[in-house]
RNA sequence: GGCUACGUAGCUCAGCUGGUUAGAGCAUAGCAUUCAUAAUGCUAGGGUCGUUGGUUCAAGUCCAACCGUAGCUACCA
């Protein structure tokens, strides 16, 4: 017997379940539900992520306390994943003595023996809230492209990446006043020293290997720093030997793992050290998404490694799910949350929907609201559950729901039976679309031999009856076996049949056993169909906004602008009066212009299309209240304009003759 | 630009370490059937497997370049 250890990634305490939750406990719990039927010891546990600077706003902003909020959601979590059959067996808190116990050990341990280092961070300052503000807390012009009202780390609406102190006219989301730099020590997990471990570690197959790509390409790229403390006021765990220092959420997140899975073992007279010491042989998996891979793959591989426990074994990792092609997200309020599915639909419909597109890799998934009615209205009611409708009926009407006392093709059934070592295998690598798609052949196969045994001809003829409850009673068998194989898949279906066919829960031991000579249960309808225009709906219901954490994001921009938006970009004339190569650089010009009343320097990426003598003297046409960009050669005060695929292909703009430099553009 | 993936029927995708006329589901058309939740069975149309080269007796399957898409990233301003 297996012991292992199971871990879905901790849902942060600031707001409900929602379907990218879902997406990653229902992989974690067809796996370990698997696990569970092939008769391992299988422990599964999560927690919600409490700590950082949302939940301490939103429990401000509601007016209670911390502790009160994450309390609250706390329970809301719980019954959402319950009606989901997620079979967490500990759902836990990173808000927890367990969890404190932990972080400060590791953190002990890494100071020790001397991976932790100080160094001090300039940041933004809200001088009236007295705290420093993290990047989604600032809100400012993009330094690229303008846009207003954008947070500290990335413009939603141009998408650049940048550092929150480059923001042009910061407010803090705050207070909206206006946040000044000010400088604090912060705490780093020295991570370049752990590279030459996390070469190894990456590629001893605890990840797919399109991840282990990845995190090479970041290994190889250079590590630094991880900065792991945050000033008060912060809600989190202070660090030991520290004033006013906390763990940053993300170090105490992870760690979460180890305080519920203590806290569990607690409970259940289990020994912690058997899973987690450093030779253990137990097993520890943990499904995660792809977004949130370099903590899992590398900081905290890292740190578990120099504080002297075993790393996982595996990492799960799943892609991001899309809704009819369009990313889930808060701020264009297409996500669905798990209570607003649950008005509208049974859990294991999108059990079934996500296992069906479950693979082993790391794709995004796209939830197709066709795609979906169509597969469970097909598969799960046209194709499975109609072989225990149309077989039944006959062995309830003529046989009193007896089965017959021996199989009737026993070469059918045998087929059936040896897929269960394929699927299995299936199942341990995580491709569960695979799996589903067999089932659904072998469901095709079992509709065919009904149809061409045809017992609603035979039940005419007094002397084949005894055919008839062959028949059907194979029927039922093979659809007993197909139930079986899905079980981990669609526990809600799978108990209402089990209820029908009267003989036990099924195992994957049992499932290859036929029932013979059995009585089955009554026979319910087992599962609804359903239809597009309920999903419809259900869009809608979820349209509302939800009651969750950031700030209510700008409505996502039309294409179309107002000549107000165009006015605020200032284009000038401007004379090239100098152009010179870029030393080191292989693409950049450097661009001396004459915009009328001065001279400034801008980098252009050009130097492919163009030599510096050709370019001196014309005229061309410059974004004159572009915020300078401090690029990798120097300050670049403005953009010049050019169009063109690239390459040799760029054509500079350039005015009819008479325009002056200095002209605007307008 | 770099990196990592991906590009197979209208749509969603299978095609494992290269080997007979490239498969399935949905959709479309026709037929059969009525036991079953307008469920099921049979049949048909539809693909130059992104493009161009290369390796090989043999390539959707390997290699290269290019085109396109996604994510990450940069000397993209």
């Amino acid at each position: 017997m297996r012991r292992i250890l199971v871990t879905s990634a901790l849902p942060y305490a600031n707001g409900s379940v929602h379907l990218g939750h879902l997406l990653e406990h229902i992989q974690t719990d067809i796996w370990v539900r698997f696990q569970r039927m092939r008769g391992h010891q299988c422990i599964y546990v999560c927690a919600d992520d409490t700590h950082g600077t949302a939940t301490m706003l939103l429990a401000e902003q509601e007016g209670v306390s911390e502790e009160e909020l994450i309390k609250r959601l706390h329970a809301e979590h719980i019954a959402d994943f319950n009606q989901f059959h997620i079979s967490h067996d500990n759902y836990y808190s990173t808000h927890s003595e367990e969890n404190q116990y932990y972080s400060n050990l590791i953190y002990t341990q890494l100071m020790d023996r001397g991976y932790i280092y100080t160094e001090n961070v300039e940041q933004l300052f809200d001088p009236e809230r007295k705290m420093f503000l993290a990047d989604r807390n600032v809100r400012g012009e993009c330094p690229r492209c303008g846009a207003p009202d954008q947070p500290g780390d990335n413009c939603d609406s141009c998408g650049a990446t940048y550092d929150a102190r480059e923001l042009k006219n910061p407010v803090s989301a705050l207070s909206n006043s206006t946040p000044i730099l000010r400088n604090s020590e912060h705490y780093f997990v020295d991570l370049p020293k752990f590279t030459e471990f996390l070469k190894e570690y990456i590629h001893n197959g605890s990840q797919q290997p399109e991840i282990a790509n990845k995190l090479n390409e970041w290994i190889e790229g250079g590590l630094r720093g991880w900065d792991i403390s945050r000033d008060a006021p912060y809600f989190g765990f202070p660090i030991p030997d520290t004033v006013d220092k906390f763990f940053y959420v993300w170090m105490d997140a992870p760690i979460g793992y180890l305080a519920s899975f203590k806290n569990w073992c607690t409970k259940n007279n289990v020994d912690f050290d058997d899973f987690w010491r450093r030779d253990s042989d137990c097993e520890v998996h943990h499904f995660i998404g792809k977004d949130i891979i370099n903590f899992h793959c590398l900081f905290w591989p890292s740190v578990l490694h120099h504080s002297d426990f075993r790393t996982p074994l595996k990492v799960h990792v799943h892609g991001m799910l899309t809704m009819d092609g369009v990313a889930m997200s808060k701020s264009r309020g297409t996500f669905v949350l798990a209570r607003t599915y649950l008005d509208f639909f049974d859990p294991d419909y999108l059990r079934y929907y996500l296992g069906a597109r479950l693979t082993s890799n790391s794709s995004d998934i796209d939830f197709g609201s066709e795609d979906f009615v169509t597969r469970v209205n097909g598969d799960l009611v046209g194709k499975l559950v109609n072989i225990a409708a149309r077989s039944e009926g006959f062995l309830a009407k003529n046989f009193d729901n007896k089965l017959s006392s021996e199989l009737a093709e026993p070469a059918l059934w045998q087929e059936f039976v040896d897929e269960a070592e394929s699927i299995a295998a299936w199942y341990e690598e995580g491709d569960t679309r695979r799996v589903v798609r067999r089932v659904m052949e072998l469901a095709d196969r079992c509709n065919q031999y009904l149809a061409n045994k045809a017992p609603w001809q035979l039940i005419k003829d007094a002397d084949r009856r005894d055919e008839v409850q062959g028949i059907c009673s194979m029927g039922i068998n093979l659809y007993r076996t197909l139930i079986g194989f899905l079980k981990p898949i669609i526990p809600g279906l799978t108990e209402r049949s089990e209820e029908f066919l009267n003989a036990g829960p099924l195992t994957w031991e049992n499932l290859t056993q036929p029932l013979l000579s059995h009585r089955l249960g009554t026979f319910g309808r087992l599962l609804n169909r359903i239809d597009l225009k309920t999903f419809n709906k259900m869009i809608e219901a979820g349209a509302e906004k939800p009651l969750t954490d950031d700030a209510a994001e700008p409505e996502s921009k039309s294409e179309d602008i107002q000549i107000d938006d165009f006015l605020k970009v200032d284009l000038r004339v401007a004379r090239i009066v100098q152009a010179d190569v870029v030393d080191g650089a292989d693409k950049l010009l450097r661009l001396r212009l004459d915009v009328g009343d001065h001279e400034r320097t801008v980098l252009s990426g050009i130097r492919s299309a163009y030599k510096p003598d050709e370019l001196i003297g014309r005229s061309t046409v410059v974004v004159a209240n572009l915020q300078p960009r401090k690029m990798k050669f120097g300050v670049s005060e403005g953009m010049v304009l050019a169009a063109g695929p690239g390459g040799s292909d760029i054509f500079l703009l350039a005015p009819d003759e008479g325009a002056e430099p200095g002209m605007r553009v307008t």
